[in-house]
DNA sequence: GATAATAATGTAACCGATTACATGAGAAGG
DNA sequence: CCTTCTCATGTAATCGGTTACATTATTATC
């Protein structure tokens, strides 16, 4: 591996003169521009990051953090987060914390160590307490998922409560009274305010939750499933699910749909988060939409914010959801014009 | 941010010492090694990773280059790399093309650059000679996806021919004989395999593919719907349509059920991947599947050997693939027993 | 008790780059 | 022809660590 004395002392100068043709701060003699750009191509050189990084102390590129990357949901965020950072001249890395949560502090160490200029989080598995703590340290935001307790920490999400409380009214409001609630439970911090918007939509029409309806399998196709058959074991289904992600409502419509119950026909299932499956599952699944792109670009606008200016104050964004109605819910008892 | 400097001033030892008390490479007197640990713990310290990765002129870092983290397959090839390279000490870092093809070489720089220690391509813009090329530079692993005239480059992947062959052989000895061809063209390795090996059966059976029948819409669900547009504009339909991926399959399926067209009675659909969605859809699609986890654990494999012994030749291993039958097909003129 | 071996720590070179400062050559001005 | 200025380039310090080697303190051996 060639390096910057490879080729001074190729091209018959010092490493300062090679490092000024390479950046083009100072001026350099034409001639000698052209000797240490052949030397350069003889000997196929290619600056080593670390020198330079080491030296400018810091690194043109930023962290994302997700729990997976099997959730649809997240590509649309990464590719707003993209769009902004690479305008800006920043690379993005992500990484998926999966099963292990041991990982995500190690890669956190990285953006502490300032081999990376800040972090975006999606999800975490740390507590608000840790993620405060790092934040102290370095250019940190959290988006599209909120992290209980809190504060002081930039982030952009939209209002969970409220979506869920429109998704729930709209459910209501087509004649469905019983309704249950599928997802993970007070695991995110999300899926915990979806739950209190769904409280509030019930008890603003004076209906309350059933607490078998409560049903803490998680997002997944198979969390959907495992919900299906709890229902199915019951006497008396409920008139709607409501579903904290696209996923599980289509794992529970799939696994409804093999007792001949139909969503849209004979119960009303509601998703969340839009995926594009929604709009190709049969039937046809009515969800809530996050602007995803958006969230992403304005999670990393907030970053680099942060990154240039570390004094800058924290800002909480919520941004607009919006109701997709397809097939899924029934629309019962609702008054036409 | 506190440097070793200032923990070794505020331990009263020299930087020396303080390195070697973080990295436990020497003998350290123990209460050195407590007022070293203190002035850590007080200055809150962390080790930059540049000036140590500098020296050590390795990361402990790899690099997956994919095109979208939108499919879902690759959720478990990356699993299956992370699996073996945690166990290895190595951290896994993501880029994600996107629709932006010079990303993906800002990206390769940083490997070439030696800010990580290798690369896995489940997916590259890049053509043969620029992969090896940059193979011939750095550790560089093919996984999951092939790259046409590719040599001296290691690889992993299912025989894409001969997983076209089998799904194709399926539908025919399933009554199926004017059979379509939905994937991406020759746009990637594979799905030009794939179509090698559709021929190949329809071959076997005396058949030959109706040029109209070829569809180079892409991958997508988006694609697939496109590609039942065109289907549903000729006056005959196909009896079966492949597609090289579960995305399109159901972008199909769903666009022909609005037409009343279903899959599994009306027509055979076959799709590529085994998505965990495949299972949850109606019809539940029939489809070849991968063997992802293993893809990924050997393909990590393959690039430890590989940066461990930048000497150790390439090699090219073939994984099994499996045809999974579920209702996407019909079983018409299948002899029973 | 003198000598050798060993343990603990410090000194300084080094990794690969950047950049403030020094130096020397040539041009311009008197 | 000498001084001054500019331009091109070299020298060396620096970023934050690691580590070979040197040095000192301590213990073991005869």
């Amino acid at each position: 591996m060639a390096t910057i004395k490879d080729v001074a002392k190729e091209a018959g100068v010092s490493v300062a003169t090679v490092s000024r043709v390479l950046n083009g701060t100072d001026r350099v003699r034409s001639e000698t521009v052209t000797a240490v750009q052949n030397a350069i191509e003889k000997l196929n050189y290619h600056p080593n990051f670390l020198g330079r990084t080491l030296r400018r102390l810091e690194t043109m590129k930023i962290l994302v953090v997700l729990p997976t990357i099997s959730n649809q949901f997240y590509s649309r965020v990464i590719r707003g987060i993209q769009s902004v950072a690479m305008l800006q001249g920043y690379h993005v890395m992500l990484v998926t914390t999966e099963n292990d949560p041991e990982a995500e502090t190690e890669y956190i160490e990285m953006v502490r160590r300032r081999l990376l200029d800040g972090i975006i989080f999606l999800f975490s598995t740390l507590d608000s307490e840790q993620v405060a703590s790092l934040a102290a340290e370095c250019p940190v935001v959290v988006a599209s998922e909120t992290i209980p307790g809190l504060t002081g920490v930039s982030s952009v999400t939209i209002n969970n409560r409220a979506a869920a409380y429109d998704a729930v009214r709209f459910l209501i409001e087509n004649g469905n009274r019983r309704i249950s609630y599928l997802s993970a439970g007070r695991l995110y911090g999300s899926s915990f305010e979806r739950h209190q918007g769904t409280i509030d939509a019930l008890k603003q029409a004076g209906l309350t939750m059933d607490e078998r309806f409560l049903l803490d399998e998680g997002l997944t196709y198979k969390a959907g499933r495992r919900a299906a058959k709890r229902l199915l074991e019951m006497d008396d289904l409920p008139d709607a699910v409501f579903s904290a992600s696209d996923a599980a409502a289509i794992g529970l419509m799939h696994t409804l749909m093999e007792e001949g119950i139909l969503a849209g026909r004979d119960i009303s299932v509601m998703g969340f988060d839009n995926n594009s499956i929604a709009e190709y599952y049969n039937p046809a699944l009515t969800t809530v939409a996050q602007p995803q792109l958006e969230i992403g670009q304005k999670a990393m606008e907030l970053l680099l914010k942060n990154i240039r200016n570390p004094e800058s104050p924290a800002e909480q964004l919520l941004l607009p959801h919006q109701l997709v109605i397809r097939e899924s819910v029934r629309l019962i008892g609702k008054k036409e014009g």
